[in-house]
DNA sequence: CTCTTTTTTTAGACAAGACTAAAAATTAAA
DNA sequence: TTTAATTTTTAGTCTTGTCTAAAAAAAGAG
């Protein structure tokens, strides 16, 4: 695997989660900032290797293996970004470059010790779920509210935090299971976000957004 | 820099730590498992980049820059087997193909943190000296019995472990500071060795070795 | 000091991965 | 359904880092 390969796989399996069927090749150009006949030969040879189906002008998706791959280096990713976070002191969007290269570095004992080191971490610190080593996401439907970006809605369904102070701050603001929530705007600086729930609108900081549970 | 530019400031520099004044390109070639041509045409890059210093036949020497560079990478790759051992429970010989991709992450935030993270430590796990961030090496004479190879002969300056037992030990094998010693044999299984101190061969274990100063 | 051997460099080629420009297939529109 | 627009692929080129084979320079031997 080279990097260039894995890093194809990574961008098709990441489209994937938000499309259905074959990938457009125009599609991973975008993602992967290239253009489509880059893509093209790339493709044929992920083809040859058995990690994508391909078929001109049908575009791509990945087999069972490629699919394996790709998750075993968002595994490494994510698990990185805890580590940078919890034990380097980053903040959390400082991470994606560092976390960018270290995702692949080839040593199964690293990663597996890493793990281990981090108290095997369910969540990276944008919430995102990291996978398993069969690559096994966990439902990838309920995320954290902190995830969703401006314009991206769902529905709540759970909280991390159940401490009184914080439920009596929900109830508060009308923030209750089941209701359905929109993300309106969201400030890259601190990652507040302006939200709408039932018409209303108002401001939630980070923290709080950090322990509300959402569906898709 | 890239990942090759880089493998070879540190391949001139680690062989200008044994021998003096201009490098054969066939050392370099040597060191970096290629053709002597290959190293030709990388130099030549390498000296039009202001890294090495290179005149047609006469070898290659580091510039201050190139130098500095190769430290750099030395400090990373020290600095990731220390954590490696440390915080992950790898064994000292199975850091360094590891450590080998770690020292080409480019981010000097994570490079720092992770120093301090680790406590500033002096030395990685075979008793080498990490540089600082300018690139000063701590002396170099003196260092662990147990980073000699085969072959390689010191004199013994100190020790880590001042224990009476350990010292006890010492006294009982005719091992003080100041003696000659040489390194017969070394087993790569447990890096316990085989030594000569005046006529006299003996085993060490790792252990043991790993708590005698040596200036080469 | 000349001839041989060794070292180093040049010249030309190749694989990976990217690009541009042009051709082919698909999709959309009239 | 026949043309127009878009997407995708092919063909050919470029760069990086490598290689082999051959030429050039330096070092050693007699």
């Amino acid at each position: 695997m080279t990097l260039s390969e894995e890093n194809y796989l990574k961008a098709i399996y990441h489209i994937s989660d938000t499309c259905e069927g074959g990938i457009s090749t125009n599609a991973i150009a975008e993602k992967m900032n290239t253009k489509a006949s880059s893509v093209t030969d790339m493709i044929k040879k992920l083809s040859e290797k058995g990690l994508v189906n391909y078929k001109r002008y049908k575009g791509s998706e990945l087999t069972a293996e490629g699919k394996l791959i790709a998750t075993n280096i968002i595994r490494k990713h994510r698990l990185w970004e805890v580590f940078l976070v919890e034990k380097l002191n980053f903040t959390w969007d400082e991470v994606h470059d560092v976390a960018e290269q270290l995702e692949h570095i080839k040593s199964e004992k690293l990663i597996d010790q890493l793990d281990e080191f981090l108290g095997f971490p369910k969540r990276d610190p944008h919430g995102d779920p990291i996978p398993d080593k069969d690559g096994n996401v966990s439902d990838n439907a309920d995320v954290l509210l902190v995830t969703l970006d401006k314009n991206e809605k769902g529905i709540i369904v759970g909280v991390k935090d159940s401490s009184s102070s914080f439920l009596k701050y929900l109830d508060k603001q009308g923030i209750a299971l089941g209701k359905k929530i929109k993300v309106i705007d969201k400030e890259p600086f601190d990652n507040s976000m302006k939200i709408r729930i039932k018409k209303e609108e108002f401001m939630i900081s980070q923290q709080i957004a950090n322990n509300i549970c959402i569906k898709k």
